[in-house]
DNA sequence: AATGAATGAGAATTCATTCAT
DNA sequence: AATGAATGAATTCTCATTCAT
């Protein structure tokens, strides 16, 4: 194993044990010793291999952004050609419980808090905030274009779809007895078929389940 | 002036600096020292009125969230019977300057990040959360009646506003330069016209705007 | 006791302790948490009346040069108004034992030895070396010229004085067994002898005890 | 190139690079990684040829000495057999670039400053100290006997002699506005012509120049 | 009621040293 | 012979909390 390898290796080490301990302890109190232990690696090993807590956050929200891009990306290729299968695989994704997972969202909430104060967090924020825009915009112009549909907002309903999901992701967080991850994704087609009813009434399953959540 | 008005005085106070201090320097970065200078008092002072930081910080979301429900209330006591007018009251209300301003958005996005470890916040969350859905699901459901509007699913429409919102301040939070507080009340009022187009298409602004926003 | 005062006592005996740590373990293994205890505090106080340790340290050297130059000073005052009668009192000052003390000279150099990199330590050096050379050129001058002596190069003389003087302070530091403070003294009277016989002949006491010295 | 050699070679290029990295960033900045690096060699190096950094230090100062040593005598060698002209060589050879560089004299403050508390130095230092004023003195001696002096201390004379040498040193390193290389030989051959007159007032030339660096 | 001095535990960071390769 | 990854002890600095005044 050369010598290259081992540092991404390691890199990668600490920063699965910094999402797991962010998770595990919250932001807060959050300490390079518990990283390091959690790695199960020596207390000095993270200013071996990052110049500061601060650039191992950094990388661990790059990381956290590209395994959710990825993702995403990977459920929109497996999707087929229809623009309105791409967009249901995209809210399956982003609530399927490798991603959604209460960890992640924990663990995006958690830098989401910081961000305001650092602009390098900020930064990977927007990127990737546009980033979806682009992608769920361009999909909205192709149902609209193939359904027909005129006269629709196409910027509003793709940002307020991005909205819908990252509020989604909060209540999953702040609220998990009122919503669960299928409630979710629900919500989210219940959104799509008001905008684009051809496409998405059937998806859109009833509600019964989330009185029952609910109760 | 007796004792316990000043002490509700002096809470106040220190409250206030507390959201101010979060919203200047962040949450990782605040402390006592910092919120006392704030209010212009001693040093020692936050542990004479609080059991504990942890104790202020609690008592400073309550405050947050009794201001939020205040301000909204106010907003659809204001707005006459129609529900539709109080669902806009709503709206404008969520985003208007003196409650969606930067500052306060910044600190509510601070406490929801530390929430999932911090069981005092996390009920104080899943309360505001339920008490804001139970808002407007009556309303959507009082809109429907009058509107005639039939199989709508009132929970997943509430739920997906309340979570548009949530993720729209988001947006104001992180990509400010993509959405301003205007935008996210178009794309507010385009999510209700797609499921009240009634009621709301009117409001829902032409798009150009949002386009130019985001250009 | 005002708390004004209370903060010059404290800082005061912080600098104290901190003479008598480096004297008693150096430079190099001085540590706050030694500070603190020699000073009979509590390890967290020098940072709540210092801003970093080097703030302390530079506190340090100021307070070592102006009890240096008080004493210098003091000594020249109470040695009446002959020019040199007042030379001679600088050198007894100069090997006093409260002001040539191993704890005083060791510190000294210490600070020497760091002086290079440390603009501030420098600037407080210079400072003294000016101040010192200006008041022995002035006495140089006003011998000189009590005496009728001719054609002396008195910046080179005065310069020349204070150089071995620094350099005799190195020699008991790193070589106290060839050289006790009287030695010094001596050297420093020869010196001066050499120059101005008349004045200073008498005092440079016979050779016989620096020889026994370095037997 | 036989195992023994290669040793020698890298103790030295070790030493050396100890020196640069001395004289560049202090002796409280020094780190091991640091010295390999400035010798080019991988971080671990300096465990390998040595037992520890303490060791690492003594043979540096060893060299040091070593090398002022060679350079001093190499100069006696060179200067013919009088032993003015000796004497005057070792004040050339003193300040002669190649020793009291601003980097040699900054490195021998930092040893100095720390010899205190480490026997290893301090008994470096008293070596080149005696063997220096062995040197002088008898050189001293030797002047005095062929320029018929009578009466003199020449205890005294070579011990200031070497005093105001190590204290012009600490002039050029704390004060270089004050006093140049050339002003520090001046200063030595004044004093020297104060005792010996014949022999060195000619070398001692005028003190415009000193003022003028004094300007 | 209020102050701010003092405490001491805890955290990030540095770095000499070790050692497998 | 040389590398550089890994260790863990030591150090500075921060800060919530306490408490005498």
């Amino acid at each position: 194993m050369g010598r290259a390898e081992i540092k991404e290796i390691r890199r990668t080490q600490l920063i699965e044990a910094t999402i797991d301990v962010i998770a595990r302890r919250g932001f807060a109190a959050l300490t390079l010793a518990d990283i390091a232990k959690a790695a199960h690696l020596s207390s000095g090993i993270v200013n071996f291999y990052f110049r500061s807590k601060e650039e191992l956050l950094v990388a661990t929200l790059r990381h956290l952004a590209a395994s959710y891009e990825r993702f995403i990306d990977e459920a929109i290729a497996q999707a087929g050609n229809e623009p309105a299968e791409q967009f249901a695989a995209i809210i399956e994704a982003d609530f399927d419980p490798r991603i959604a997972s209460r960890k992640h969202v924990t663990v995006w909430y958690a830098f989401w808090g910081e961000a305001r104060w650092r602009p390098d967090y900020l930064e990977i924020c927007a990127e990737i905030s546009d980033r979806f825009f682009v992608q769920t915009r361009a999909l909205c112009a192709a149902i609209a274009e193939r359904g027909g549909y005129r006269g629709l907002d196409l910027d509003a309903i793709a940002r307020g779809f991005n909205a819908m999901s990252d509020g989604l992701w909060l209540d999953l967080l702040t609220n998990p007895k009122a919503l669960s991850r299928e409630d979710a994704k629900h919500i989210s087609f219940a959104y799509l078929a008001s905008v684009f009813p051809k496409e998405f009434a059937l998806r859109a399953r009833p509600p019964q389940p989330v009185q029952a959540a609910n109760a």
